[in-house]
DNA sequence: ACTTAGTCAATTGAATTAGTCGATTAATTC
DNA sequence: GAATTAATCGACTAATTCAATTGACTAAGT
């Protein structure tokens, strides 16, 4: 999702642009890629020249919606998810549960308020530093 | 050790008291008892009226130091762990490692600031709190 | 001696995670 | 229209982790 979104407007990526770029196993990417289509955060274009492209702006995109439709819920567990709640026997009386909660809503809150755009544009500053930083 | 907390300075609890209080399994806990020793926050004593409690004051005990050592870092990823940290190579330039920066630091401040006096306080009072409500 | 309760090592079964594989289908280009 | 390119699909594997179970042993008290 970050490689895309710091190629938005540019053209489509392939596969291979991606892998080569993060790191990540060309098979095992075809699957993530494929999953985020399915979700609806990606749209693909088959054939020579094709590739993926993000469905929205990356500033619509926020990285909590990401991980919940991949990873599954922010939550640290389950009686404090928002989105998976499960109940528990304990919940009215569970000394830990508040605590699980404080976690769970400052990861949110973090995971929340991040877009694709500020991860793109950070992301551009850190290896223009990088690149000035070795010679 | 929140039980054991909510117990400290009364007398011992064995294995089946705390398995009961907590609904876990008395042979599960047994290993979890066995590991908290081991690792210095729990003393025991066998025999008849044997049992187990705290090596020092609640007070003193934080849930992260429990939580490192009986489930590992409190770090979403290996590369921003304190006390785990794993070198990767794209560490100069990635564009997701500060984000999950960002993420760890909160959830340690949350931890590091909470001991096992805060909980066992706070569950006093949820525990006064429930057994109002219903009648 | 008998009972109570903690100690130890090994094993199980289910679920998850990361990754692989072979074959198919749709768009382009020559 | 045939060759090529690249996405799509479904199934499969290997390694690890997690929660829990089992059986045998040791120390303390009465």
């Amino acid at each position: 999702m970050l490689e895309l979104s710091l190629h938005y407007k540019d053209e489509l990526l392939h596969i291979r642009d991606i892998s080569s770029a993060q790191d990540i196993p060309a098979r095992f990417l075809e699957q993530i890629l494929l999953s985020l289509k399915r979700n609806g955060f990606l749209r693909s274009k088959k054939g020579p020249n094709g590739g993926y492209y993000l469905a929205k702006d990356p500033s619509k995109i926020t990285v909590a919606e990401v991980i919940r439709v991949m990873d599954g819920p922010l939550a640290p567990i389950d009686c404090v998810s928002v989105t998976a709640h499960e109940v528990c026997p304990r919940e009215d009386f569970c000394g830990l549960r508040w605590l699980w909660k404080e976690v769970r809503d400052s990861i949110a809150a973090i995971l929340e308020n991040t877009n694709f755009k500020d991860l793109a544009e950070r992301t551009k500053r850190e290896k223009k530093k990088f690149k000035g930083s070795k010679t």
